[in-house]
DNA sequence: CATCTTTGCTCAATCGATGAAGCAAGAATT
DNA sequence: AATTCTTGCTTCATCGATTGAGCAAAGATG
């Protein structure tokens, strides 16, 4: 893979040979600077339209090899296949490109090693910041940024050594927990414990839904079902996984489920209309996490929208103050109306 | 924003002094070339010590500068809110790093200015390669590209200068297409043309599409009706305007839909559920591209998946091996099972 | 007319990594 | 003993942009 053409790129100096200028005057006028500087207007236009006509590009490695700031943001994400991170890139980019900084983004796959190996790549390119979101470790990824002297705020999941942008989640799993066992005890009368299924057992946002979905079951005098509680990861292959292996065990399945994220809903729903066992009647489902698609297929499931607005609001206003101590700062999340 | 602690990072020349040595020795050591330099085992191995220790992280600007190959490789794409879109992010990454380069993705929210933009900001971070997809003017920014001598190749939608990889789309809709008529056949025993919603009108995926609904149609011997011919924008709102639109002219509702993209579809669904004309019974519908969730929204459904891991394994046998001719590679996507 | 200001530039060092060229010391060869 | 090779480094120029320092000419001031 090399470039097509042998060509050079243009670079400040051709063009200020073409001017019959010098380097510096050509690098002042073109990051905009010349007045500062004291270049004549007059030098400024000719060299402007002498770029545009050369094509000219500035060579970025040079100019942040030689300025103390590199003007790139990065943010690591674990997947591109939900909404929810979906959303949050896009509006991570839109809100780094409004304060003129260069946003780069790479997926980790919820690898913990691979986690570890982008953070460092993004640390040789020299980021200003980098934002952690839902990492497995986000305090390892601090430290090495802390090493090189890079700010890191965490997204999604929190970190203990610097501030975190998360959702509510323990306030979110307890409406949701709170409506799908109204819905349950609606259609069938009796007050019965749910199901909870996927993600993983071991991280923050998980143990806090799991603590909202207990606190609900308290609350409406039901106890839960300690064999009925699966952090069983998030790939939809696991959540149908321990549905069947559910089954397997119970001939009583729950009437009822909470589903930690589209993700595992996945594979929920692929086990409902695989396995049949639902074939009369469909379960009242939550799902901790939108879709738009999800929302179509029936009244019988209730969403939690992260609110990713917010959330990047927030993870933008922690950059721009420079705040660094290990707050965690914690958004609503949005309830979508059933239907 | 700026970083946290003044402390600067360390540099070959600070590991050059620490272990009593020069830095191109460092450099050497470091970059994995020292067998070559003559360095010996003794000192390569005090020098990765120490690299270690110091929490040494290379300065890619300063490398990339140095180097004429920067191994970085740019993509742009339109969107993130689409499994077909993220799973070409995912595997363009993966495959790039399989590759020893380092890739850099930006969203461009199909919006021709940003395009450009976002080639240029690429261009200045030296990418060796740039991967142009579903652009809305490839050519224009394999222009940009050449003119830095930097190789493209378009993605999803097809250009006139640069390879491009997409989708068989007239075979793809001409199958999809018959599979929607047939089920409406089958169910209402009628042979009735379908409606065309989604996709721009001027892209030549749409145009593609388009074809291959209409050669279904003759092939069928339906009269296309061109007031149901709808390529409104992807935009779920323009394509829920598009229905209301439609209804508010006719009350001969169409029975079966070709929906141009998951994006669109969801405009439609939207329409369908509010609007209440299909109450009693869902129309036939097709959508050309694949979301888990939207399979589960009942049998009613038809799509056609893209198959993105060919289409990456086709672009990246197209960059190694250096070809530069417009050619178009179509890849034949897969038709998903009803149910 | 002499001095001071202002204008409009140029010079040169610098950022960190790289690699061609070179050099000194020891080993091998004649 | 004299010469050639080999080993194991170091020196230095370079990539392109940035910026503090400096300088010549024109203009203003006394």
């Amino acid at each position: 893979m090399k470039r097509t053409s042998p060509q050079k790129r243009t670079t400040i100096y051709d063009l200020a040979e073409l001017a019959g200028t010098s380097a510096s005057a050509v690098s002042a006028v073109l990051n905009g600077n010349w007045k500062k500087r004291r270049i004549s207007a007059k030098l400024a236009e000719r060299i402007t339209k002498l770029a545009e006509e050369q094509g000219y590009a500035l060579n970025m490695q040079a100019s942040v090899l030689r300025r103390e700031r590199s003007k790139i943001i990065g943010m690591i994400v674990p997947k591109y296949d939900n909404r929810y991170f979906g959303s949050i890139v896009e509006q991570f980019e839109a809100l780094a490109r409004e304060r003129g900084l260069f946003p780069i983004v790479t997926c980790t796959r919820r690898d913990p090693a691979l986690e570890v190996e982008a953070a460092r790549a993004m640390l040789s390119y020299q980021v200003d910041c980098l934002i952690a979101t839902g990492a497995t470790d986000p305090d390892r990824i601090v430290d090495l940024c802390a090493a090189s002297g890079v700010r890191t705020v965490n997204l999604d999941l929190p970190g203990s050594r610097a501030p975190s942008v998360i959702s509510d989640n323990y306030g979110g799993a307890l409406e949701l927990t709170r409506r799908v066992l109204a819905n349950c005890e609606r259609e069938y009368g009796v007050k019965a414990p749910l199901l909870f299924v996927g993600g993983r057992g071991t991280d923050h946002n998980t143990m806090e839904r799991m603590r909202g979905f207990r606190d609900a079951h308290a609350e409406a005098g039901i106890p839960v079902d300690e064999t009925l509680v699966l952090p069983c990861g998030y790939a939809p292959e696991k959540a149908e996984q321990a549905m069947r292996q559910l089954a397997g065990r119970t001939h009583d399945l729950p009437r009822g489920m909470f589903v930690n994220s589209t993700i595992s809903l996945e594979g929920v729903m692929r086990w409902i209309r695989h396995s049949g066992h639902y074939a009369e009647r469909m379960p009242h489902l939550g799902c901790f996490d939108w879709d738009p698609f999800v929302a179509m297929l029936g009244d019988h499931i209730e969403m939690v929208r992260q609110d990713v607005p917010n959330m990047l609001q927030a993870v933008f206003a922690i950059i721009d103050s420079g705040a660094t101590e290990p707050t965690v700062v914690q958004v609503p999340p949005i309830m979508e109306k059933v239907g």
